[in-house]
DNA sequence: CATAAAAATGAATAACCATTCATTCGGTTG
DNA sequence: CAACCGAATGAATGGTTATTCATTTTTATG
């Protein structure tokens, strides 16, 4: 009984099988974050995790399967944020959709490593059927709840004409689009402006709701505004 | 053997220089769209184009300079494109910002070959400057027309608290995210929907402008609405 | 403590790939 | 037509890289 502990201690010879293949992933999102994909190698990926050559096939079999993991881990950590939140029964319909906007911009979701690998696996879908599937089914589920979401809200307000499969492709399009520009630009981008921008396009559609939530967010931001 | 030439004259052996190139760029973003960016080798570039293996470094001097000059190709396509239009004199404001949305999802522009390149080096961008400062400065012209464009646009009808810079960063990740959909769920969402959802933003800070125009196309794509 | 099982190592291997360059080809010029 | 020259070729080269597996290290068991 030796209750050796399971700290974030450095490299106990044996940590359980999912731990090291999760470090693994770990540093596999970082060398793709740092070399790319297209120029990361077994070698980056083992020499970041701090172990030996071999072990990406002890775990994984083959550099592919150790990409669509990465690739799963990625998609899971985000849906099942999402889901938490969806789920969340002390939540009401408004809250949840907040909730949806600090995550979806929170530091954990659009931290720069994890955008550039988010791109590269999109930039890769065309070719990989795996990939497109794997993305594909989240992008279905989360469309789903966020649809259900918007329909609730359209019930609780003068929302008559919301269109809330509409909305959804809409607001969800808007938020991928400004992980782009997180990626790319981010230095001109914060996280708090793109939230501010999220919810202005919210606004537009839920006023009775966001509209509030939206101006104080915005003039946080932007001063060069309506004359 | 199948060497898919973009011209109907086959390979009259001394093209102009510029020619071959392009012809060697068109044949990066077929593999890239077919193969995905981590596996498109010199070769099948060379075989693509129905050329030899040393060709490219012959126009290029290496992968690396090939790979710039696609982004760069797809880049000024795309810039040059809207800068037309900009830069039209007989077009209205208005009519520059619904010729805007028929070039963001015109055939040549939302082919997937070149979503699925504009992904691939959007994903790469965080490890290669020179990536990163082609995809930057693009995004800064445009923005900058566009930003002018709403700007005159709000003088044009009742919409003092609309915030140029804000509709243009709401627009512009949002024309992105509706790529996005477009390369990822080719069956579910057609470049016409993609536009409706665009215009529909676009009505929800012009109305005077644009609702009309928002309203018969989301019909003609979406069943389920208002009530 | 001895032994077995599991995990990890990393040198060796084989496949792959970008680049080079001596040679060939095709068009042009005088 | 002959001589020339830039364009194109593709076999050869050398550097990378994913994968393998015999060996070593660590943990678990009795």
């Amino acid at each position: 009984m030796e209750a050796v502990n399971t700290k974030p201690n450095d490299t106990p010879r044996s940590m359980p099988k999912h731990a090291r293949r999760r470090q693994l992933i770990q540093a596999t999102i970082k060398c793709i974050a740092k070399k790319g994909l297209s120029s990361t190698t077994m070698a980056d990926v083992t020499q970041q995790a701090g172990l030996s050559m071999g072990i990406v096939n002890l775990h994984f079999q083959s550099k592919e399967k150790l990409l669509i993991e990465t690739l799963r881990y990625i998609s899971d950590e985000y849906t099942d944020g999402l889901n938490k939140i969806f789920n969340d029964k002390s939540l009401s319909t408004e809250q949840k959709i907040l909730a949806h906007i600090n995550f979806d911009f929170s530091r954990a979701i659009i931290d720069r490593n994890k955008l550039a690998v988010w791109f590269a696996f999109w930039g890769e879908t065309k070719s990989r059927p795996t990939y497109l599937s794997i993305c594909a089914s989240y992008i279905n589920e989360i469309a789903n709840n966020l649809t259900h979401l918007f329909a609730l809200l359209k019930h609780q307000g003068d929302y008559s004409n919301v269109n809330p499969e509409l909305v959804c492709t809409c607001y969800t399009a808007l938020c991928d689009g400004l992980w782009l520009d997180l990626l790319i630009t981010p230095k001109g981008m914060k996280p708090a402006q793109a939230q501010a921008v999220a919810m202005h396009y919210l606004a537009t559609q839920f006023p009775e709701h966001f509209k509030n939530e939206t101006e104080h967010r915005v003039q946080e931001i932007s001063h060069g505004n309506s004359t």
